[in-house]
RNA sequence: GCGGUGUUAGUCCAGUCUGGUUAAGACUCUAGCCUGCCACGUUAGAGACCCGGGUUCGAAUCCCGGACGCCGCACCA
């Protein structure tokens, strides 16, 4: 790991580069060049094998911008959107609206800035640490805002996640899996947030990348057939209990920590599992590999149990890249609430369930005697009333009190009580939503990072073959006729054949291996003059350094043994 | 957003304190030559003072402001 030389490097040879550079830049935004757009897209393309391909999920795509109905909902409005002042004379920041609630213990959740202001002067609230004068109130909004349609009356903000962009296609997706449960739907893309000051480059972007996966589960069971396959594995779990108790994460097998009950259910640690399946399988090692679980405080608006995937850096050192959070029903049922759409779920049962139970009917030939023209209003009165209450409050007392305008003595010769039976085929419910989510931009740094390696004053990209951003170099040994000729026909027919193949003829062959190693291209063909008379060619691996002579119609073959 | 600090070719950097001819070096890059398999053959060439304002006869150099980076504080669903 050695963040400071591999970002050099990175820049140099065309993975990162800032944005804007050349009106002096804007922080907080970053460019993916040729080799990084091509490692971050390799990066998705896997993260869809393993989630769509390899889970059956399927992905959508929704608008970046949505209007503000859609974040109201799902709380981002009131969740991104801090009034803040600043003592003029301590220079410390507080939320405005915390300290005037403190200090006139009233709520002003709904109050303009500038009302807030004038709370502020009229009440003289001063800063609470030294009593300085505290400034003008102004807004730290989270959410980029922007106007949709020319009047600029409605108002849309870039999307905070896309999680979002997911829910609110539920009723859509629902019918589209037949109403069956468990279904995954996955949406990769860019997600926007003002941050007040993003300071660790890629770390801290304002416009970012995410994959997310919604899993929708039955809240009644949260298993997974799957969860079997990879009881055994060892995941390193740093547990709320381990954080406050200020100890090592533990190292236990996904069973154990179920059986312990230190994660709450198996889809949560299957998703743990592949989570950490996936970064290994992109060159992320489990010693640099942690799960944190959320302390109790620090969980998001929604979630009711969340786990971060960290990987350790030199430079921030561990750094959150995923969250896998159990967001319970929340943001179903507000949206739900909000666009009065119903989002819930008929679960069949798999059997019908008979339930026995007694009700209370009304004794018509001796109600309307007793009653006259209220016994309507005294029938109904009955049918509004739980059976078992009437029943017990019979058995009990003799007697049940209905009381409307006027008392009702209700006796046992009034009523008939029967015993009957209830067949329920199922029932309706709001889903539970886990969300894995994957924070893309430093899934590249820390992949960046962590396949950086300096050996003998070789420094280079030791990336996994399937994300290298280059596949193959292709190189006559000398730049003549002959032999360039063959290097051009079999860069011709690799990039045919949907490889990223890389051709150069100057500088020596050394130096063109030494390039070729420093991003990371995990072969290289070289074309001799040998080839002419033989037709092989040296394939060098750049791991092992090994060369090995390949016939030329071979190389396809060899090739597909790596990728 | 506050305080400190920095910004010179693609990269690493000298020069700035003490203002003055053509801004030095290394690597890189480009073109040519060379029967050459792990950056280190050869010739030639290209390439920079973050932006704006001020002081001055003259600013890479001094002053002010800004952008961006780094460090600390604050912020971080």
């Amino acid at each position: 790991m050695n963040h400071d030389k591999m970002t050099n490097i990175s820049a140099k040879r065309g993975f990162l580069w800032p944005s804007f550079e050349i009106y002096s830049g804007v922080s907080g935004f970053t460019d993916y060049g040729p080799l990084g757009a091509s490692l971050k897209n390799n990066i998705m393309q896997k993260w869809r094998k393993q989630y769509v391909s390899g889970e059956g999920f399927y992905e959508i795509e929704g608008p970046t911008i949505m209007p503000k109905e859609v974040l109201k909902a799902s709380g981002h409005v009131d969740n991104f959107t801090d009034p803040m002042t600043k003592c003029e004379k301590c220079g410390e920041v507080f939320r405005a609206d915390h300290i005037i609630e403190q200090t006139i213990k009233e709520d002003v959740e709904s109050l303009e800035n500038h009302e807030l202001d004038q709370i502020i002067i009229k009440n003289n609230i001063t800063c609470p640490e030294c009593e300085g004068k505290l400034t003008k109130i102004w807004n730290y909004n989270l959410m980029f805002q922007t106007m949709i349609g020319a009047k600029g009356d409605k108002i849309g903000y870039m999307r905070p996640e896309t999680a979002q962009g997911i829910f609110i296609l539920f009723k859509r997706l629902e019918r589209f899996f037949r109403g069956k449960l468990p279904f995954g739907i996955v949406q990769l893309g860019k997600a926007y947030r003002n941050e007040i000051s993003p300071r660790q480059g890629v770390i801290r972007l304002r416009e970012f990348n995410q994959a997310e996966a919604e899993i929708f589960i039955n809240p009644n069971d949260k298993t997974t057939p799957k969860f079997k396959q990879i009881e055994n594995e060892i995941l390193t779990l740093h547990s709320q209990d381990i954080q406050i108790n200020q100890q090592e994460p533990l190292k236990i097998t996904a069973k154990e920590a179920l059986d312990k009950n230190i994660a709450a259910n198996e889809i949560i640690l299957y998703q743990l599992y592949l989570a950490k399946k996936f970064l290994n399988e992109i060159g992320i090692s489990d010693e640099f590999l942690r799960f944190r679980q959320h302390l109790p405080g620090e969980m998001a608006h929604y979630a009711i149990d969340c786990w971060d995937v960290e990987v350790l850096t030199d430079k921030y050192g561990w750094v959150e890249i995923i969250g896998i959070a159990d967001r319970g029903d929340y943001d179903l049922k507000s949206h739900s609430q909000h666009s009065k759409e119903n989002l819930d779920v008929f679960i069949e049962y798999d059997q019908p369930q008979i339930i026995k139970k007694n009700i209370v009917k009304p004794n018509l030939s001796k109600f309307g005697p007793l009653f006259k023209k209220d016994s309507s209003k005294v029938i109904a009165a009955i049918n509004n009333t739980d059976s078992e209450e009437i029943i017990k409050s019979i058995e009990e007392t003799g007697k049940y009190i209905i009381k409307l305008d006027k008392d009702y003595e209700l006796t046992r010769d009034l009523l008939i009580i029967e015993e009957i039976e209830e067949e329920i085929s199922g029932e309706k419910i709001v889903p539970h939503v886990i969300e894995p989510s994957f924070g893309i931009d430093r899934i590249v740094y820390c992949v960046l990072l962590h396949s950086f390696k300096e050996e003998e004053g070789k420094d280079y990209f030791k990336f996994v073959n399937e994300i290298a951003p280059v596949q193959v170099g292709v190189y006559p040994l000398i730049n003549k006729e002959g032999p360039r000729e063959i290097a051009e026909r079999i860069t011709e027919d690799l990039r045919n054949k949907g490889y990223t193949v890389e051709f150069e003829v100057t500088g020596t062959i050394g130096k063109r291996y030494a390039k070729a190693d420093e991003i990371g291209i995990p072969f290289a063909i070289t074309v001799d003059f040998e080839t002419l008379d033989d037709g092989k060619v040296t394939i060098r691996n750049r791991d092992s350094e090994k060369q090995e002579r390949v016939s030329i119609d071979k190389i396809n073959y060899y090739l597909e043994n790596y990728f």
